[in-house]
DNA sequence: TTAAATGCAAAGCTTTTGCAATACT
DNA sequence: AGTATTGCAAAAGCTTTGCATTTAA
């Protein structure tokens, strides 16, 4: 197999526009693909490979998790899944539309803000200039304590 | 068993500095939580358990795995110890002397620079004058390129 | 003495891998 | 027809748990 990232790997509307675009790299696709991302398009926020595989188990053809797994892998390689780790517990996969989005978690509350890609470019910008780090924040979210639970007591 | 943080966890100058404050605040000390922190004293950073499992292979008393994972989350909860995730992998454990450390990792080169507790505070200023999220990286390191690796080609 | 810590074994959770059967193109 | 993908089973990597035995205080 073969795998090359889409040409525009970033701005699907549809899970047909997706699955478009994979046939026409010459990617094949599957009834399991379409559930996965089915799973992705109907979602409000990351899901675990767990909850994508429950949510097809009602359904006439249930998906393994292995199965979830390797589609999300593939997706992920062609740049149109992301994938973000919000703590301990598994990993959580997320279209990637617009680019990758960065996560804030309250470790408290278990409040999680999604921003935009460009949001944290000056706290970037102030990584870089004091440590000279290009930090990326989309695989890994920022732990910490949102406002009112600070309030309430660290 | 009663774990009770310690008056001032955070400034142990040796192992028996350490054993000496344990006692006295009413814990046991053995030969195997000597060992764990005789492991995590002469290191330069930080350690799997994994590897100070190892680090007593050759001892006279090799420590099964097991009871360093159970030593350093007794420890860690103490406030003697802190556990840091460095990405996928294992944890990483360190002594918490003069308070967390924090970390930035290059994904490319992995390189790793450890900061003081206070050295990213401006970035947290930012994080919390523009979103409310009073962030804490020394559980989650922070990811990306070193300026090097980025100047190479991101 | 007695309660906590250890060793050993087993299990838990997330993710990966092998391989024969199936389905896409 | 030919090859990528699936299902099923098993294993890998990290960490936790159960329980009888040892050991610190």
């Amino acid at each position: 197999m073969t795998i090359a990232p889409l040409r525009q790997p970033k701005s699907f509307a549809s899970v047909a526009e997706v699955m478009d675009a994979l046939r026409e790299a010459g990617h094949r696709v599957s009834a399991a693909s379409r559930q996965v991302l089915d799973a992705l398009f109907a979602a409000d926020g990351p899901l675990s490979a767990e909850q994508i595989a429950a949510g097809t188990e009602a359904s006439v053809t249930p998906l393994e998790l292995t199965s979830v797994y390797r589609n999300l892998e593939r997706l992920e390689q062609l740049g149109v899944v992301s994938l973000v780790h919000f703590g301990h517990g598994p990993g959580l996969y997320a279209l990637a539309r617009d680019g990758d989005r960065e996560y804030l978690i309250c470790d408290r509350c278990g409040r999680v803000t999604s921003l935009a890609p460009d949001a944290l470019d000056p706290v970037r910008a102030k990584l870089r200039k004091d440590f000279g780090h290009h930090a990326r924040f989309s695989h890994f979210a920022i732990h910490g304590h949102c406002e009112r639970c600070e309030e309430a007591g660290a």
